[in-house]
DNA sequence: TCGAAGATTCTA
DNA sequence: AGAATCTTCGAA
């Protein structure tokens, strides 16, 4: 799947190489674990919106909700393989080498210019954040999961899902694999 | 109201 | 390995 934002006349569009899925209140590792608050409101909401939430005073991160209304849940866009629009990226990180400019969840929003202005938009129609099949057909790749990054509790669920090999994967761990074409 | 922790990134 | 940086939320 894509990642499209369309800013203005540009578009950038960056293929989903890495997520993590987050839970409600039976996963310790949500934000919705201890019930619904005003930051993580967009994770009981309709599904296929965005949750954007402000972390660590310098980096915003992008879910996209996937329960229905009154179920918290959500899968977090942790890397994208640019596919159009590199150019653009690189203005959004300046001086960053290519190889990691949306290697990692807050890396690949400031690339794609994502903020709070665009949390709980809808993902699943044309906009200017939107969630889209891919264009062209990709080649066959392989799926691997791990336990998620950056989570103290609920490590033991491998939750993480990244593809093999992807030189844009945050980093690398091992885990089973799937193939999927 | 206060303070500790945080689904991160960058630098040394 | 440690700093930066500030919002969020639970506890008091």
């Amino acid at each position: 799947m894509s990642l499209v934002r369309v800013i203005g006349r540009t578009t950038l569009i960056g293929r989903i190489v890495e997520v993590e899925a987050y839970g409600g209140q039976n996963d310790p590792a949500s934000h919705a674990y201890r019930g619904i608050t005003p930051r993580n409101r967009p994770m009981f909401g309709e599904p296929g919106h965005a949750y954007i939430y402000f972390t660590y005073g310098n980096h915003y991160c992008l879910n996209v909700t996937t329960r229905r209304a009154g179920v918290a849940g959500a899968v977090l866009i942790r890397a994208i393989e640019p596919v159009k629009g590199l150019n653009v990226m690189k203005r959004f990180r300046p001086g960053v080498p290519e190889g990691q400019l949306s290697n990692g969840p807050g890396k690949l929003t400031k690339a794609l210019a994502i903020d709070r202005s665009l949390n709980e938009a809808d993902l699943t129609r044309s906009g200017p954040l939107y969630i889209g099949r891919a264009r062209s057909r990709q080649l066959p790749f392989t799926i691997r999961r791990s336990p998620r990054i950056g989570i103290t509790l609920g490590i033991e669920r491998l939750w993480r899902f990244y593809v093999e090999s992807n030189q844009y994967v945050s980093r690398a761990a091992s885990g089973n694999r799937r193939t999927y074409r």
